[in-house]
DNA sequence: TTGATACATTCGATAAAACGAATATAATTG
DNA sequence: CAATTATATTCGTTTTATCGAATGTATCAA
């Protein structure tokens, strides 16, 4: 069950929120759509999600070869607000829009079969 | 002015936030209040209050020989309601009723002159 | 000016976090 | 089975944070 200290140091990281708001946003994602809207290396941004998943602030789902990650439904209600009030920060800051609009510009998203 | 970064490493620390906990709820507090409340060194806690006050999350005054802190009343409305979220979580933890136990059951606290 | 008290800083060591590069695994297609 | 695509992990290195111990500074009182 996430803990305060794991909450804050996973926030720490500029990426692990940069990846937490699109997130937040898109409800889901998977690995190859993360890393080419925020622009960066495929095993970076791995290992940052599979930081993340073992403090279990985010959840997967594998479709195939795809995996796609979201914000754990289970964690506690205070992150939640938290992540709200970062959400709040973030829209409309210069790198969040950056990385929305690469996002929607990128080609060959894959299709999701199913929730 | 207090950055994004520069919030999410200060909150990365649980000391700070222990530090913050306590002077959300007292208002302002001198050094040796809090290294004792928090049953530190005082070396230590003079570290992170340096930090802390360098990325003007806290302010500080001097009065005599001592120096009082306090959570900078110049902070961004979304760090304030995030560390309204904090303190929401750490009341009533075990941690911060200790903390706030000791405080009140120090003797010889400095008497404020003035605000 | 000497001593005492409150607080700050420096120093060296340790430990944790993040990185790029390379490699491994897992599923799919032919 | 081989090749391809998507994702994960390992490895060695570099950086950064934190710490205790020791020392420095500032204020006040005698």
């Amino acid at each position: 069950m996430l803990s305060e200290q794991a909450f804050f140091e996973i926030l720490c990281d500029e990426t692990r929120r940069r990846m937490l708001g699109l997130l937040r946003r898109e409800g889901e994602l998977c690995v190859c759509e993360l890393y080419y809207a925020l622009d960066l290396a495929q095993p970076k941004v791995s290992r940052h999600l599979s930081v993340m998943r073992e403090a279990e602030i985010l959840s997967m789902r594998r479709e195939g070869t795809w995996i796609y990650y979201r914000i754990n439904s289970q964690i506690p209600a205070w992150c939640d607000r938290i992540l709200a009030q970062l959400a709040d920060v973030w829209m409309g800051s210069p790198r969040q829009q950056q990385d929305a609009a690469r996002l929607t510009g990128m080609s060959n998203r894959p299709t999701r079969c199913c929730a």
